[in-house]
DNA sequence: TCCACATGTCACGAAGCCGTAACACAAGCG
DNA sequence: CGCTTGTGTTACGGCTTCGTGACATGTGGA
């Protein structure tokens, strides 16, 4: 009942098409052909794809024009996107890299390397969202209603404190820098001040309330999401120094 | 004044150049930038850097030739290259990496993949810090989460002694010198006065508490973490002397 | 169009940390 | 004992890091 990732195959050479899904089928992808931008623009209307492969060639609007317009709709921009290129045109790559393309592949390409290609962006992209639940204490995340609560109570938080919550939470205890929390919940290809965390932490805090008191910083290293939040009164017998 | 690991970009064009070097300063890279493979020969008689960005298309000497040579010079040989190439040309890449190349990349790429791609062969290079986990007796280090437990019980160690404990505890049972401490805690070309380490050491007794006891001083040589601590009448632990 | 919300960045102040000097104490040696 | 060397301890100025409020821009909906 396992299903594999959802790659929709932008193609118009038949052949080509063919190829590449047989291919994607074997490897344990479940992959959707569209021949042109409006039979992919239906098939992203039903269901979002883990990938999209697009060839840069297409009849009607060109790769370059569709990779732009996904990227400019915020339902689709953070689909990555694989692109098909003819062989050795420098120009064009660039020109897809700034539409927003995740990766190039050119033109004769073997299957093995494209597959390689899809599970590296997969893995980059996606490593998980595995966790649809989360719990902290009284602190409960669901990604599924994508809703937070403590002590059942419904807390208001907004769309990028949601991701961050949610990465902190699949990965307790553990301390993440601000690079990892860049490349974890913005992604690695946008170029954002590190301090900015710093901004978006004070924002979930404020939406956490009480329950702020699991995220702790550690200072010079990052940010924890903790079951066991220090409290002030000293337990045992540290040796304390008073200035 | 921190400063951070040393790059060497060896690369013709001057905008792409320019825009590596501002990125890698922004996020604390030391970058030095050669124009042909005789200025990076120039740079490398200098100082070695920590790693070199190698452009594959070169006027004069390729890429691929000089990382050949630097790999074959006994000096050079330990310097991690991560080569830029054109994209596409997979004989290149096997070439590269036949030449002694540590990763490559392929234009045009994004500013973050470069870092994660420098910060990942430095780590993979990077020593035995690796070790996550560290016990001795009832103190348990757990870098990962950035935690420090005896008997069960957090402890509350700044960065410093936290690097300090870390690197103690990874090689347990060991004099470590002064000067050893600074090289491997702070980084091998920082100026400190060796002292600093001693009050370091002082604060990480503080911070230890009881646990300190696992922590000796060695006279005239440096410091050593021990399971065994030598028993002292006083009971072992921080015998306040008045002062 | 106006409005509410989200987001990224900056400036400023507070808190914490660091390296150093200076002094106190301990250990070795004659 | 007195001297020398090595280490422990404290205080302090300077610096880094973090939290916080404010602001400009972008985005989507009424």
């Amino acid at each position: 009942m396992k299903r594999g990732p959802r790659v929709l195959v932008v193609e118009d050479e038949p052949a080509i098409a063919e190829l590449i899904a047989v291919n994607l089928k074997h490897d344990g992808f479940l992959p959707v052909v569209a021949e042109d931008g409006a039979a992919a623009q239906r098939e992203l209307n039903e269901v979002l794809p883990d990938v999209i492969l697009l060839d840069w060639m297409l009849p009607g609007e060109s790769g370059l024009m569709l990779a732009r317009r996904w990227r400019a709709d915020s339902r689709t921009r953070n689909v990555p996107i694989l692109m098909l290129t003819a062989r050795g045109d420098e120009p064009d790559k660039i020109a897809g890299l700034d539409a927003g393309a995740d990766d190039y592949l050119t033109k004769p390409f073997s299957p093995r390397e494209m597959l390689a290609r899809i599970r590296a962006i997969l893995r980059r992209r996606a490593p998980e969202q595995a966790r649809e639940r989360c719990e902290i204490g009284d602190l409960v995340l669901d990604a599924g209603t994508h809703r937070v609560t403590f002590q059942g109570q419904a807390l208001k938080v907004g769309p990028t404190e949601f991701k961050i919550l949610h990465f902190l939470m699949a990965h307790p205890e553990r301390v993440h820098s601000r690079t990892q929390l860049l490349d974890r919940v913005w992604g690695d290809h946008v170029f954002i001040e590190e301090r900015t965390v710093d901004v978006h932490m004070r924002r979930l805090r404020l939406a956490l309330g009480a329950a702020a008191a699991h995220l702790e910083t550690v200072r010079g290293v990052g940010y924890r999401m903790t079951a066991t939040p220090e409290v002030t009164a000293d337990g045992g017998g540290l040796a304390q120094q008073t200035g």
